[in-house]
DNA sequence: TCCCAGTCAATAAT
DNA sequence: ATTATTGACTGGGA
């Protein structure tokens, strides 16, 4: 078992090759903006002249781009050319320094994304077909330090504060209101310990009720609305992990084992910690099976009891307590065909029959450490599926939902 | 109302 | 100095 299927992608790389270069042409062929105005409290940068094209008109005229290929180029181009990523986010993505390392080092599969979410790549690809990208942002970078200079000079001069209007889009004007300067806001950091219990209490059930909630809130000592919030940033993040994973799966998988690829390239994987990181008592070992190839896709699945699964008891290990069937199934946006590159298109599950080894064949000695967290990770994903689809269905397994008290 | 995708922005880590 | 991480917020869906 294995696919080979190797062969080709060559000229993954499509860096220079631009698939997005449709540029003017026909553009806009659909509609356009009737009303004038068209308010939009978006369209920041004054993006690259281009046509009076606005970007979401060219996200939605977009054909499918290499979100990773791109990243790759871009953090490449930043980092030969000495530029940072806040100069970067701020002036061509108009985004923070934060987002714009999240969005370089995780990147999500263009399919995946939403048309918000894929603006960002269509700006990095519209940059790095720009011949002159780089030396405006040196430019950028050179009138952003003079600023700062003199900014700097003057008020040791003067001793003097010097607004300088550039840059800084709104930068929150100090209410400081005297005797109040408690409006800062503290920033919740949650200790391991904490972060322990909670990826716990995760594992357990990935969509506590609000009373399990309300416990974990007042064990922990902490505001409820952190717990929530607590669980909805891990639970996305950990998707994320998992389309990333995929990828790399997708990608240079094969006996040769790295990665023919001038694209595909390794990355971290952040394992360190993500999921367990200490997991004392309980030991996942044994999670195996799982075998999801690329379970996504609305993957049906249809498992016996989720509720169960995670270990945490340290007894049960029952083998592939769920066997998913993820086929192909397309879901709503199946899209069909759509021409071009399909590099992460549908890579039709090959799950054939089900358990078997997912991926990352590691052959050799054993040395496969994250193999765990991504089995984890794949379980706690479809413990999510699962619960969408049982809550859309609405139907069996209410095993503590919280009932739909009003209904009658 | 609950979820999620995207982000922000403070602060950790390099 | 930069880059990475992460709790909280925002807006859109159903």
């Amino acid at each position: 078992p294995e696919s080979p299927l190797s062969s080709a992608e060559e000229s993954v790389n499509g860096l220079a090759g631009d698939p997005l270069a449709s540029q003017s042409s026909s553009l806009k062929p659909p509609s356009e903006d009737p009303s004038g105005g068209e308010s939009q409290p978006g369209t920041p940068l004054p993006l690259p002249g281009h046509s009076g094209l606005s970007i979401q008109e060219m996200v939605a005229m977009s054909p499918e781009l290499d979100t990773y290929a791109i990243t790759k180029k871009v953090k490449e181009v930043l980092t030969d050319n000495n530029l940072g990523q806040r100069l970067f986010g701020e002036t061509i993505l108009g985004l923070t320094q934060g987002s714009v390392s999240d969005l370089l080092a995780r990147p999500k599969p263009w399919h995946k994304l939403s048309l918000k979410g894929r603006e960002p790549f269509v700006r990095m690809q519209l940059w790095l077909q720009d011949p002159h990208s780089v030396e405006k942002l040196m430019d950028m970078k050179r009138l952003e330090k003079k600023a700062y200079m003199k900014r700097r000079l003057s008020s040791l001069s003067d001793g003097h504060s010097v607004d300088g209007g550039l840059v800084g889009s709104e930068y929150m004007q100090g209410s400081q209101s005297p005797g109040q300067q408690q409006l800062k806001k503290p920033r919740v950091v949650l200790g391991p310990e904490e972060k322990e219990a909670l990826k716990k209490a995760y594992q357990q059930k990935p969509y506590p009720s609000p009373k399990t909630i309300e416990e974990l809130a007042s064990q922990l000592n902490l505001k409820t609305s952190t717990v929530i919030n607590w669980f909805h940033n891990y639970r996305s993040r950990i998707r994320r992990e998992l389309f990333i994973e995929e990828i790399q799966a997708a990608g240079g998988v094969g006996p040769g084992s790295e990665a023919g690829s001038p694209s595909l390239r390794g990355s971290k994987s952040g394992e360190g910690d993500s999921c367990d990181g200490t997991e004392s008592e309980g030991t996942v070992e044994t999670r195996q099976s799982l075998g999801i190839g690329l379970e996504d896709h609305r993957g049906a699945c249809k498992d016996h009891d989720m509720e169960a699964e995670s270990e945490a008891g340290g007894s049960n290990n029952s083998p592939a307590q769920l066997d998913c069937t993820a086929t192909g199934l397309a879901g709503p946006g199946s899209s069909g065909g759509q021409g071009g590159l399909g590099l992460f298109s549908l890579t039709e599950a090959s799950s054939s029959s089900s358990a078997s080894s997912t991926n990352i064949p590691a052959s050799g000695p054993a040395r496969n450490p994250r193999d765990n967290n991504l089995r984890k990770k794949k379980a706690a994903n479809l413990n999510n599926i699962i619960h969408r689809l049982e809550k859309a269905a609405s139907k069996e397994d209410p095993s503590d939902l919280i009932h739909p008290l009003t209904r009658t």
